[in-house]
DNA sequence: ATCGTCTGCGGTAACGTTCCCATGACGCAG
DNA sequence: CTGCGTCATGGGAACGTTACCGCAGACGAT
């Protein structure tokens, strides 16, 4: 209504007040070197008092630094990448950079058009969950850049952050086995995907440690949403075998969908089929029963992503890896087989 | 790797390998007038091969359009405000835009700290979901401005954009009445948020049609998340009057709440108890029985508020209200009365 | 008293872009 | 042949900021 259309006052509007140079406006804006402490007082009083906000634009010219950095995850809408912007975004702007941000739809090549964008914008550096397998599109970012998610192990060369996979498999298992289900089967992601690899990798190392032999687990592939769960699921050889079947599947939203497959077959999920997720959404805990899962720290991911990015900027070059802790949140989806009458499985010992 | 750390290519680079001058260069890039062919062509050439990109702050700089436009929400980990996020983000891409998004977390201080970040980043324009109820800090913006969600009605001199709450009433009314339950219980948000008084007239409008006397509707108050809502469907008459309890939540959070309150009762949802939501959030749909609610076109929003905001911003000054039309998603959470035995609520008839 | 040094401040250039104006070449009409 | 209009191009300024350099005055030391 009101608000007058004029120009925004600059630092000459400021210093004109003043009855100073811009120079030493400048100067004594930036609260520094050598400066009487009543002209300080003066010019500082004289801005507030015209409302004078530095200009970014022309701060990020002089500077080559623009105070902006990018993100591009996947999908905004997935909770568990709206935690990773959410630490990111909070972690920046607690430096005074601001964030933006994109959806790649698990797209290469909108990746590819996001970081251009991103470059012309003229972040100082941006974060990546890549999806793109082309390590040449992605080295001529010709960008300080931080990579998040498993597929990053794809690029030696670039920092990274993500969950530690290893130590949450871990988790899960321990839990699994502490319930009475030594041998779980396992919905797994496309083979495609690094992340799959990594998961697998850490079931089969825990299998060896506990005498167990990683060939008896039944394994599904699916597309790592609810409908891939669901099909994957309908897929898993059904109880016939075993008194109860256990499943941990590599995705809250494919666990969720394997979930549905159950009662979809007229099951009962925890008296007849046990769930464990991974992710932590929280979908998981308004289904019933509520998922168990194993939470990835996303918000923290972001946070740390967005110092590694910090560190890239000043060219401190010690690419690192960084894997943060998972932790198991335990709801219904998982029956105690421990404590019940011992069933064919859970008195299997070793297989 | 192998990048090299140089000085990203200006015009200048450009205009000196195709052998012109910056301004002619310059026209050349910007594909406009008088320009010989073979110039241009070789001027685009020289482009290309010294990878030159237009530099956006320089640009925004002369032009005074930054190119970026700001997006302050409550929550970016709510799912539909995400949904927000990313209808906006997509549809500023579309206009070679980018967007800065920012978490208020709903509280006004946040959220003024934010407006002041995105006016000293010196976006061309901001959409925000208002949080505070201080008209005088909302005036003082000082940036071209389009709201979002029901407490914009607060500011007569804004444009917005909405869910269309009246419609997205009805059509919930209209599916419990069709289910027989003519007078459902209500859980609404805090008296202090307009979006109440809102949800309230509308449903008021509904029973004054259909002849119910709006009195008679059971009405608890809660916080707008899944606590709130378990704590009033505590507090709401239980089904002593009524062989069948129907409630209506002004939010899919309170919903799911309210859905954990009739577990925790021991009794079960759409047999005991139906409940319909309100957001259309994906969490709803991996409840059990999966959550019947309105579902409002977040992603639409986000669109049609940065088509506002591009309005607003080139000073096409029609202050504009525009309400988007919400859609019903039936699940399993509503017990269908009418087709079955008419018990007392569905014999009823008008009180 | 003179010289050197230090301190506070002003002038100016530079970041990369675009826009306005000037300049020179060329064609065409008088 | 001259004058004028047109068109492609070049030169320069401006956007707002900061860094560097230089200058003037003050003050201590010789």
């Amino acid at each position: 209504m009101g608000q007058s259309r004029t120009r925004r006052p600059t630092i000459i509007d400021v210093a004109e007040r003043a009855g100073v140079s811009k120079s030493t406006a400048a100067r004594a804006l930036a609260g520094s070197s050598n400066i009487t402490d009543e002209t300080r007082e003066r010019v500082v009083a004289a801005a507030t008092s015209v409302g004078y906000e530095r200009n970014h634009l022309a701060v990020g010219m002089r500077s080559g630094r623009s105070g902006m950095l990018g993100l591009v995850i996947p999908d905004i809408t997935n909770p568990f990448w709206a935690d990773v912007a959410r630490g990111a975004q909070d972690r920046a702007a607690r430096a005074g950079a601001s964030l933006l941000v994109f959806s790649s739809d698990w797209d290469p090549e909108a990746e590819a058009t996001h970081l251009r964008t991103l470059r012309r914008a003229r972040v100082d550096g941006a974060i990546v969950n890549p999806v793109s397998d082309n390590f040449d599109d992605l080295d001529r970012f010709g960008l300080p850049c931080v990579f998040i998610g498993s597929s990053a192990e794809r690029f030696p060369d670039v920092s990274s952050v993500g969950s530690d996979i290893a130590q949450a498999v871990r988790l899960g298992l321990d839990h699994l086995v502490a319930r009475g289900h030594r041998a779980p089967a396992l919905i797994l992601g496309p083979k495609s995907r690094l992340a799959r690899a990594r998961f697998l990798r850490a079931v089969h190392e825990h299998c060896v440690e506990r005498d167990v032999d990683p060939a008896i687990l039944a394994i599904e592939d699916g597309e790592y949403t609810v409908e891939g769960g669901r099909q994957a699921m309908r897929r898993l050889p059904n109880q016939s075998r075993v008194g109860h079947l256990a499943v941990f599947a590599a995705n809250d939203m494919m666990a969720l969908g394997a979930m549905m497959a159950v009662r979809d077959a007229g099951l009962d999920c925890s008296r007849d089929v046990s769930v464990v997720g991974f992710d932590g959404i929280p979908s998981g805990e308004f289904a019933w029963p509520g998922l168990t899962t194993v939470a990835k720290p996303g918000r923290d991911i972001g946070e740390r992503a967005v110092e590694s990015l910090f560190d890239e900027i000043e060219h401190k070059p010690e690419h690192r890896r960084i894997y943060m802790p998972c932790r198991l949140i335990e709801r219904g989806s998982l029956a105690d087989l421990s404590t019940a009458a011992p069933q064919r499985v859970a008195g299997a010992g070793r297989v």
